[in-house]
RNA sequence: GGGCCAUUAGCUCAGUCGGUUAGAGCGCGCCUCUGAUAAGGGCGAGGUCCCUGGUUCGAAUCCAGGAUGGCCCA
């Protein structure tokens, strides 16, 4: 029975992943992880909760990734985890999606087709993607306890955030208020800040535009000229901006005397006008007009006056803009610092409330129609148009966003934002510019807008006393509170669940004037569902938290988070924020973030550009490692380019470790190696193997430090140059003693290395690409055929054993891959052959250690150029000739005619000592016509030349020359390696295995003289046992081969 | 307007602490090997390290200012 087992010449990875899916589940390696460290040190990771609205993406599979491979890397150091995943449940992400499946198009549908539904059906979807997102990220590679997945609309999820929202209101920060936000007609709520970034906000519409004249008061004749796209919004219209230091003309036309600014005049006014005077905006400042809709009930009380907005630009319009607070964001702020009316034309579907005469009852925006007759008819129209812009919508439903003034609640920020930033500061940002981020937004956030006129999700616990009662708000925060507080504390126990239209039944009885109070109806921004896992997940509320030992306790706050860069301002934001509400700390102890994923092409992925991966298709065709080592090797600053190219580049390079592993796989086998017998000492190996052992501890070294640090990108490149140093030099150099006959020391040697590097590396691998490494382990541990060896993941961390660390070593064999790059340097620009063996390489090493290291390694260089002998000089002179020119640039213009002796007289001097003290910034004297010349160095040009009969390369401060001259020898051995070359392709031409024996006639010139040097090693080389010069005998295979300039029979056979 | 990030070869990107001649992969050209290899290897061409100043014996790297691009906030 041998200990090991050839595998596959070519890796399926995707036959090997599914293999090794079926191996964790059989063998219950996951659960036996989890028993192995349940008594180990903690390492608290908290998941951000991923949205069960749609299958996952290739962009969540990035961040899945990275939360997979430090799990895995922290559990195989032996720390216990909790390992909980979960999922984002509430909102409109998914009442929209839920909308379009049912075919329900308004909130009046959705309250047609029944609330309680309505909430079923979005939580049948939740649960349906959560499966489907498990099963897909255990397709990764993902290892969680799916079974104990948490999810945000549980009713511990609510309580916690009752909590929290009863601590803000206990502090006074809960406050009820009016702002004009962007609203979404169709979904009918606002939108918050955070849902009006990102790809697709921004359309392009085509809106009507009007230029419109406003009367000035006590200027008969005299008009403000404004423009605007979005005509709807005139009925609100209280003022007219101005920036007071632009300038503005008054311009004569035929139709009258028009105000606005300069730069706009000759668009606007076409031609046929006159300049009658300029003026700053300031100077118009306070100008009362007549506004657009004077006539409507709703506008009797406002004054229209011409206010002073910094913010005002020439580049649009007329540059006077129209105010109407009630329907632009920075509308309702300028009236805030003006104190001007807010008039609020448009209800929450966007049709014009009672006070606005005709326009009552219409959609604001199939009113345009109508408005711009309605203003040509009172002859305030001077022009109109299409015009076509950028424009916000719904990122949901793609319905163009209108303003709209809203009733909404907030939490006042002004008072935790100093604890929040201090909190923030203790936290390690990874890299350490999303920390800066964070600062940033906390500086500059606004009140956090909290609620959402919606039904699935966290019901706001506000209770309000009736307006004809006190009016008091009762925030309740718990359940308990509640059935306390209830009018029917039954009804409360019997509530399926914290959710709408359930909670709204139940009322209160207000604690301070005992009247009903009834539950806002609104619902909570999704932000705070996921804001309190790191409390809601530990059952904070549950638990009596000050006395000592509690489950929260123990586990917050997390070690460690990682999500998207987005997410500073989203989870990490709110999580801090309850967290500070809640304990004034910060809820994790370090945050990861990372970028986008993005096409091959660094273009943004897409379903309407055609470009967009679905995760399924990419798992399918690129496998789990390879695409985990494409976002592994990312680095985090920057977006992934994520594509089926950059997959099959990293496929050749996993191909470069799987042919090192299926090599020794492969001799292992034939040879009956197995490591349990024994393998000299370290100390007894050959320097390659020392060599190979200390690259080894130098890379667990290097792994444990970029785990550690959370910054693993460098690890993925510095594997790959490792796999290129085992493949390429290690095991190219050794290959001999692995298949040499004799099972000497040095052979046991060559495995035992082998094999401790592959089981050491494979680990350091494991965590950022598991099957594979799995795979490897497997087959890397003898035993396998018998019984399944334990899961890779079982093992520990590899320690670095320091004795195994050779630093002079390393950069010994450093300088002689150099010197090897030198000598096939050399050889290329010659053009002589690699096979023909030539007589010396000589070395110009100006530095002690570089020649010791050549010496110490000589049968490397001899081996890997092809020389016979290395030589070392001290001196360039024997390999290179210098002639010293003069630098005729420079020296021209000095020495003009005379400038040819100048050169006889640098032929004069000795090359080589001139050469050498122009390279040490010396300068050199000449003797011209009897006089004394001085030149600089910048005035001499040095040539350097290889020697005759030398092929000469330099690089890394050597110079290398391989003597090119052949004698017969040499050009006899030369032959003797061609040949051998010729029979062994004969010998895959006769479709031979590798180890067949064969029978061998050779015919031809010349044979008899070679066969006496080199019969030997000919047939030691091709495994002949017996070589004839004769012709090719019957039956046997036969091929001719051209050798030098004559030509050869070849004819074998097997025995 | 404020903040963060980026800018290095045709393309995609490395480049720790400031240190000799700035590297890799892909692509391109030439060559080569094949007893691990649907492979591998070597060599070559290809660079104003975005610009301008400064600090320093020495700057792709640090500092200041600017340009361009991306993102966040206003």
């Amino acid at each position: 029975m041998t200990a090991f087992k050839a595998p596959a010449k070519t890796p399926d990875f995707k036959e090997i992943e599914a293999r090794i899916l079926d191996f964790w589940e059989d063998s219950r390696a996951f659960e036996s992880l989890v028993e192995k460290n349940s008594d180990g040190p903690r390492f608290s990771f908290i998941d951000g909760p991923i949205t069960a609205n749609n299958p996952m993406g290739v962009h969540h599979a990035w961040g899945r990734s990275y939360k997979d491979v430090f799990q895995r890397y922290k559990a195989m150091q032996g720390y216990s985890q909790r390992f909980q995943n979960g999922f984002d449940c509430q909102g409109l992400w998914v009442e929209v999606e839920v909308e379009r499946d049912l075919g329900l198009n308004s909130k009046r549908e959705i309250e047609e087709f029944g609330l309680d539904r309505f909430a079923r059906e979005c939580r049948d979807r939740v649960l349906r993607f959560a499966k489907r997102i498990t099963d897909q990220s255990i397709r990764l590679g993902m290892w969680m306890d799916w079974d104990n997945s948490y999810f945000t609309y549980s009713d511990e999820n609510i309580e916690h955030i009752w909590l929290f929202l009863k601590t803000c209101h206990e502090r006074g920060w809960i406050r009820r208020g009016g702002r004009v936000m962007p609203w979404c007609m169709r979904c009918g709520t606002s939108l918050s800040q955070h849902e009006l970034v990102g790809t697709d906000t921004y359309h392009e519409i085509t809106h009507t535009y009007v230029t419109l004249r406003f009367p000035i008061e006590n200027r008969p004749g005299e008009y403000l000229l404004v423009w605007t796209t979005t005509p709807w919004t005139l009925a609100g219209n209280v003022a007219s901006a101005v920036h007071p230091e632009l300038t503005y003309v008054k311009a004569r036309t035929p139709d009258g005397i028009y105000y606005l600014s300069k730069s706009a005049a000759e668009a606007v006014l076409e031609s046929g006008y006159e300049i009658i005077e300029e003026l700053p905006g300031a100077e118009l400042v306070g100008l009362r007009y007549r506004g657009p809709w004077d006539e409507l009930p709703a506008q009797a009380e406002v004054v229209h006056t011409v206010v002073s907005w910094e913010d005002v630009s020439e580049d649009e319009g007329t540059g006077i803009v129209h105010i109407a607070p009630g329907s632009g964001a920075e509308d309702f702020e300028l009236a805030g610092e003006h104190d001007l009316p807010v008039v609020i034309p448009i209800d929450g579907e966007a049709r014009y409330l009672e006070g606005f005469g005709p326009l009552t009852g219409r959609r604001a925006l199939d009113a345009t129609g109508f408005i711009v007759q309605n203003l040509e008819d009172k002859g305030m129209l001077v022009d109109t148009g299409d015009y076509t812009h950028r424009y916000p919508v719904c990122w949901r439903c793609k319905e163009e966003i209108v303003f709209n003034f809203v009733d909404e609640w907030f939490i006042a920020c002004d008072g935790i934002r100093p604890l929040m930033k201090s909190a923030a500061e203790t936290v390690n940002w990874v890299p350490q510019s999303a920390g800066k981020r964070m600062q940033d937004w906390l500086d500059n956030m606004g009140d956090w807008a909290i609620s959402r006129k919606r039904y699935w999700g966290l019901p706001l616990p506000f209770y309000v006393c009736g307006d004809d009662a006190c009016g008091k708000l009762t925030v309740i925060g718990s359940v308990d509170e509640l059935r306390e507080l209830a009018v029917d504390p039954a009804a409360v126990d019997a509530l399926p669940e914290l959710h709408r239209p359930w909670i709204d039944s139940v009322t209160l009885n207000c604690p301070s004037c005992g009247n009903t109070a009834h539950r806002v109806p609104d619902v909570g921004d999704c932000w705070l569902d996921a804001g309190i896992v790191p409390y809601s997940t530990l059952d904070y509320m549950r638990e009596d938290q000050s006395n000592g030992d509690t489950g929260w306790r123990n586990w917050f706050p997390a070690e460690f988070i990682t999500e998207m860069r987005e997410q500073i301002r989203l989870w990490f934001y709110s999580m801090l924020f309850m967290s500070v509400a809640l304990e004034d700390r910060a809820p994790y102890k370090s945050a990861f973030v990372y970028e986008k994923v993005m096409d091959e092409k660094g273009e943004a992925m897409h379903r309407s550009f055609g470009n967009a991966i679905d995760f399924d298709d990419a798992v399918k065709t690129l496998g789990a490692d390879v695409m985990r080592w494409m976002y592994l090797g990312t680095n985090p600053n920057s977006n992934v380019k994520f594509g089926f190219g950059p997959g099959k580049e990293i496929v050749r390079k996993l191909l470069t470790l799987w042919n090192v592993y299926s090599f020794f796989l492969t001799y292992a086998e034939l040879d009956g190696f197995d490591p349990r017998e024994g393998v000299p000492a370290v100390a007894e190996r050959p320097a390659l193997d020392r060599w190979i052992l200390s690259r080894l501890t130098s890379l667990v070294a290097f792994a444990s430090n970029r785990y550690d640090e959370y910054w693993i990108y460098p690890l993925v490149a510095e594997l790959e140059r490792f796999w290129d140093d085992l493949s390429n030099w290690y095991v190219r150099l050794s290959r001999r003693r692995f298949w040499k006959s004799q099972a000497d020391d040095d052979k046991r040697a060559a495995y035992g290395t082998l094999h401790e590097v592959l089981t050491t590396m494979v680990k350091v691998m494991a965590p950022l690409v598991p099957f594979v490494s799995e795979e490897m382990h497997q087959n890397l541990t003898p035993g396998v055929n018998s019984d399944a060896a334990p899961s890779i993941f079982l093992e520990d961390w590899p320690a670095a054993d320091p004795s195994l660390l050779d630093e002079g070593l390393e950069s010994q064999m450093a300088v002689v891959r150099s010197v090897v790059g030198l000598g096939r340097a050399a050889r290329s620009s010659s053009g002589a052959k690699v096979r023909q063996p030539l007589s010396e390489l000589v070395l110009g090493m100006p530095k002690q250690e570089d020649r010791a290291a050549v010496q110490a390694h000589v049968q490397i260089v001899l081996d890997e150029v092809n020389v016979k002998s290395v030589r070392i000089v001290e001196s360039d002179d024997e390999i290179l000739s210098h002639s010293i020119k003069p630098n005729y640039r420079l020296l021209g213009p000095r020495f003009g005619r005379r400038v040819g002796k100048v050169a006889q007289a640098l032929d004069n001097l000795n090359a080589a000592a001139v050469a050498a003290a122009v390279s040490r910034g010396e300068s050199v004297t000449i003797s011209i016509d009897g006089s004394t010349e001085t030149l600089e160095p910048q005035e001499l040009d040095v040539r350097h030349e290889g020697v005759e009969g030398l092929a000469v390369e330099a690089r890394a401060g050597m110079v290398g020359g391989i003597a090119l001259a052949l004698d017969d020898d040499l050009l006899l051995e030369g032959k003797a390696r061609d040949l051998v070359h010729a029979i062994q392709n004969a010998r895959r031409g006769a479709g031979f295995e590798v180890s067949d024996r064969i029978r061998l006639h050779l015919d031809g010139p010349g044979v008899p003289e070679l066969l006496d040097v080199y019969a030997d090693h000919i047939a030691t080389e091709v495994l002949a046992v017996e070589i004839q010069t004769a012709a090719p005998a019957g039956g046997m295979h036969v091929e001719s081969v051209a050798l030098a300039d004559t030509a050869i029979t070849v004819g074998l056979s097997r025995l």
